[in-house]
This record gives C-alpha cells, sequence and structure tokens, in this order.
DNA sequence: CAAAAATAGGACTCTAATGTCTCAAAGTCA
DNA sequence: TGACTTTGAGACATTAGAGTCCTATTTTTG
C-alpha cells in the first residue's frame, strides 16, 4: 500500500464520507456541493480524485467496505440464524447513510466491476445466512434467497428515509425494519 | 381543456411514457435519450416541453395519475381490508414502472407542489386503507401507518427491480411482495 | 387531392459543470 | 525555526447538455 501521510489520508476520507452523504440525497449534486460538504476547496477535491467518475467508484467501494465492516462485526455466521439476522438488520441501519447512497446506485454490480471490488471472503455473506435460516427452519424457505436480499436493501433504505423524513425517531427505526422483515404487516396472535 | 387533436396527444403520451421509463433506470439520462426512447426527435420534444424541469414535473404528474387510476380499479374501500390490500399491491406492481420512477424521486413532494398536484378526493388513500385494517384487527396496529406506506413503496419497487434483473419472472413479481408484505420472511406455520 | 398540421433533422447559442493550473497562505513535522 | 507538505482561492479552457430556431418532409385530415 501507497504509505499515506495522516493529513492526506484524513482528507480523502473526509471527502469520501461527504460524496457518500450528499450524493445520497441527491445524485445529481456538483463536485462543488461535495467538497463544501467535506470543507475542502474543489481544487482539492480534484487533487485527490481526478474523475468524478473516479470519485463517485472511490465512494462505492468505501460504502461498501464499510458495510463489509458492520456485518463482520455482526458474525452473522454464529448462533441462531434469527438472532443472527437481527443484528444483520441493526448493524445495516446503523450503516444507513452508506447504504443508502450504494441502493441508489442503478447498477452497483457494473460499477463493482470497474473498480475491481472483490468481497472479502473471510466475511460470510447475507446470501449464505438466509440459506443457512431456511436451513434451519425459522426463514421461509418458499422465498428466493437473492428476493429476500433485497428486501433486506429496500427496508434498510426505507428506514433510513422515514429518519430523514422525520418519520421515525432514530431509535425506533431498526425496530420497524426488524419487525417488518420478519413478521410483515398482518397481526401477530 | 385545450382540445389537442389526437396526433399531437398521442405524441405527448408518448414522450411521458419513455420519460418514465427512461428516468425510472437512469435520472441522470439526457433529453435525447428520451427523445430516441419516445422516438421523436429532440426538437418535438422540446415543442412539447421546454423546459427539462417541464417533462419531469408532467411525467410525474402523468404517473401519478396512472397510479391513481390503478388504486381507483383496486376499489380499496371494498371488503375487507386484508383483501383490499392484495388488489393494492397486485395493482401497484402491475404499475411498477411508473413506480419505479416516482420512488426514485428524492423530494416527490416537493415536486408536487410545484405542480399542482392534489389527489382525487374519491380515490381512497393507502393510508385510509392501513388504518381501516388496523381498526378491523387484521393489521398489525403496532406500525405507524406512514412506515407501512413506506414499506408498500419499497416493496413495489423491490419487485420491479427483481424482474429487471431477471431474478424474478413477471408472474412471480406480485405473489413476493403479498407474501412478504404480509408475513415477512419467517416461517409460517 | 390539396391544405393544414406536425415532425425530422439539422445548425446554432448559451450555460453550468468539469477539469487543469498557478501561487500565496497555512499547516505539519524534524 | 526552517524545510516540507498540503491547502485555499481563483483564473482559465473545455465540454456536454439544454434550449432556440429554421427548412424540407411527412402525415393527417377535410
Amino acid at each position: 500500500m501507497s504509505p499515506e501521510s495522516g493529513t492526506r489520508s484524513r482528507t480523502r476520507r473526509a471527502i469520501l464520507a461527504a460524496a457518500a452523504a450528499v450524493l445520497a440525497r441527491d445524485r445529481a449534486a456538483t463536485l462543488a456541493d461535495i467538497a463544501d460538504a467535506a470543507d475542502v476547496a474543489r481544487s482539492t477535491l480534484h487533487r485527490y480524485f481526478t474523475d468524478r467518475d473516479e470519485l463517485v467508484r472511490a465512494a462505492i467501494v468505501d460504502s461498501l467496505s464499510m458495510v463489509e465492516e458492520q456485518q463482520k462485526a455482526a458474525a452473522i455466521d454464529q448462533g441462531p440464524a434469527d438472532e443472527a439476522m437481527r443484528r444483520l438488520l441493526v448493524a445495516m441501519v446503523d450503516a444507513g447513510e452508506r447504504l443508502a447512497f450504494l441502493f441508489a446506485d442503478p447498477d452497483l454490480a457494473k460499477t463493482l466491476d470497474q473498480a475491481k471490488w472483490d468481497p472479502d471472503p473471510a466475511v460470510p455473506g447475507t446470501l449464505d445466512l438466509i440459506r443457512r435460516g431456511q436451513a434451519e427452519g425459522v426463514f421461509d424457505p418458499g422465498q428466493k434467497p437473492e428476493w429476500v436480499q433485497r428486501v433486506i436493501w429496500a427496508l434498510t433504505y426505507s428506514g433510513w428515509e422515514a429518519g430523514e423524513k422525520g418519520e421515525l425517531a432514530r431509535h425506533e427505526i431498526a425496530g420497524a425494519v426488524i419487525r417488518t422483515f420478519e413478521a410483515g404487516t398482518l397481526t401477530r396472535p
């Protein structure tokens, strides 16, 4: 790895964070907007990322590895699948802003190829957890794992947005997401 | 209303449909992209909508009234709330593309003000249905109606996207959405 | 068929955003 | 303190897309 000075790496992180935050709320935001949010001159931003594309790709990779970090911390390969899933959902809600940014990307897959991102094989994936839960008999086996994964993202995103718009308080979000994810909306006995 | 010739109104509709379709998949699409998709010259598009903003607003209003149309057809004020909800979900999935376009808009509310849109008071709203269902005891009363409404949009959008990416076949979408919406992902007895 | 309406296909201009560079100022660290 | 790194602020050049306008065709319609 290139040994980057502390200052530089701090600036880079600030820019990436600002990019995710701003773009999560408005994909059409200008580089000036992002630079402002990062408390940095536009010229500085350009010094770190020549292209807008490069910045976006870097922000995606950054957000993705942050989410991966969260997933790792959730240790979703440990314990009962339903409990692991709750931990995962809480972790995703925590990473809400980054997730919202990623969720907005029309074709993540394509961007990831360009950015040469490959997931850490040591971090167990969401699909694995879903399949495990189905095998253990706690998750509905009649739903395709890919669909369930999509639902996870959609609900997490919705939770973040509800928080943004003030419809849910911070502490209510994870609860609402988990409850809806697990039991849907029908009355529970 | 201005009596518009059949030709003109047909062209206008084609442009609006193309706009929704293209923008649902890529919000940053250019007017040239939209004109292409509508099989119309860019100059023609500009003849109908001077501004990009005007086009987008018109497309939003158009999509919205289409969705409203669907809701009306679903007659969600009739019969048991859970059945009405199923009809509503099917209707929304049917309007998938339009919904995806609307879902992508960061702040619908603001745009609607500008476009002077007001919902047809004769069409019962989603929130009413949710509240009715809670009162009837079929929907979980522990979830805020606004949240449930958000979930409806998110799931419908997810269904559309899953279809787009080939993860779900057309005929599977509504089923997956309804099932997840009603009962979540845990195993059902 | 003939008049009227609408469109295609350009050639333009204008603008906002992007990207490049420079230099003085501010900061970091031995 | 003095050498260095990094930044801020601004002046440019470039570009992509938006918006305007005109003319020759095509399509519609009476």
